[in-house]
DNA sequence: CTCTGGCATGTTGTATACAAAATGCAAGAG
DNA sequence: CTCTTGCATTTTGTATACAACATGCCAGAG
């Protein structure tokens, strides 16, 4: 008898509305500072107001929401300042998911992560940008896993939503995504030379790089006059 | 006018229901593995189930609880497995804190460090282990704040405490002691130099043999058929 | 005209009642 | 004797009612 991967998928009310309310920050439907009605948000959503309030607990120790004790939940808005902090730790993460990553990874593991690499190319020269994101963002979850440390890859994966609520995506200069593209040529080459430190070091530079551009951007977005 | 400091420190009920769990939790008064049952909590906490609910939303996204469907909440079990993990990242969150607080440590502040310095010299020549242990937390959350990222800080800090939830501290022996505070003499010389990547070595390495020694802790407190 | 004080309204915070699910036990069939 | 199946009890999940607090408006005094 093997039932193992169904638990039947039931999934509790309060976490259902995390990820719903999860998925409106990301896509900026709830833009940054907003501040949430509970009865209003509670009728939206279906829910009563008890698993709502669960859900905002749940956001706000991931980042998403600030709560003001009698003045309610509102979605968070990060300054540029966090922004740069936010990629300072996940560049140090990063660099330590490559450095285990690089101890632990198979032969087949490298194969799939060149195939990756390949369907990336792809997209670049395409300059089809969402799909290179996902590919992306799938590479790099991949080397999470083959880090092998579930601890790293949650704190990894939340402060990366945090900064997914930025939306800094549809805007990077081309000569920035050239560059972007090589690091992962690198990044693979130095997995399949098993050399944690070269890895350690060319995630960091990749990470510093994407801070430094997304940085340029909410500076752009913040002087222009236009609407 | 200036009331800055004062809105009078209310709290609301959930966040010091956390507190107080986590308290309880940490000191081991709640054992890992504890089923924490709604309605008996909520008496002895003299909140209602509510806010309680709250809490638990909190402590789990903490990674003191854990949630299942149906099945209430209890205190996590953290393997040697989890353990190493969470030393491991650790280990990079502080060397970044390192790195970080070369480039932006005052003269001031290595004062401070080192008078912190002294008292913990002078701990560990009386043999104190909890003054140790007290000083040492003030010299690493010392170090965080100098380094200037909340973000790190904060990761840093949830992470720390679920270490602590592992209670591994009145197990030291004499060598490893003798070493820790050797290293921390290093590491404020470093620090001086504002040699970040001295100091970053430094304190990883510093993690490391943290962790190897909570790592032989636990194994000796799962084989010896003593109690 | 401006500022202060009080009131009305709306929103969050908490408790509790009710519904649904899980757990343990016991009785009966094999 | 063992295993299954149904029921009773316990526990969690959700909704809602009530209380406390914050906010904005209006009136009246200066």
């Amino acid at each position: 008898m093997d039932g193992s991967q169904l638990p039947i998928a039931r999934q509790a009310l309060p976490e259902a509305a995390a990820e719903r309310l999860r998925t409106l920050i990301i896509e900026g439907t709830l833009a940054p500072g907003t501040r949430l009605n509970e009865r209003e948000l509670s009728e939206q959503l279906g829910v009563s107001r008890t698993p709502l309030r669960e859900a905002f607990r749940m956001l706000a120790g991931d980042g998403l929401l600030t709560q003001l004790p009698n003045r309610g939940a509102q979605v968070v808005a990060l300054s540029a300042e966090d922004a740069r902090h936010a990629f300072d730790v996940m560049g140090s993460l990063e660099g330590l998911a490559g450095e285990l990553a690089a101890t632990r990874v198979t032969d087949v593991d490298i194969e799939g992560l060149r195939a990756l690499q390949a369907e990336m190319e792809a997209a670049h020269a395409h300059r089809d940008l969402p799909a290179y994101y996902r590919i992306n963002r799938v590479i790099h979850d991949r080397l999470n896993a083959i880090a092998g440390n579930p601890i790293l890859t949650h704190t990894y994966r939340t402060l990366n939503t945090r900064l997914h609520a930025l939306r800094f995506r549809s805007n990077l200069n081309p000569a920035k995504w050239d560059q972007a593209v090589a690091e992962h040529r690198c990044m693979i080459a130095a997995l399949a030379a098993r050399d944690g430190a070269a890895l350690r070091d060319i995630l960091i530079g990749h990470l510093r790089a994407k801070q430094q551009a997304v940085l340029e951007t909410m500076k752009n977005e913040k002087m222009p006059g236009g609407n």
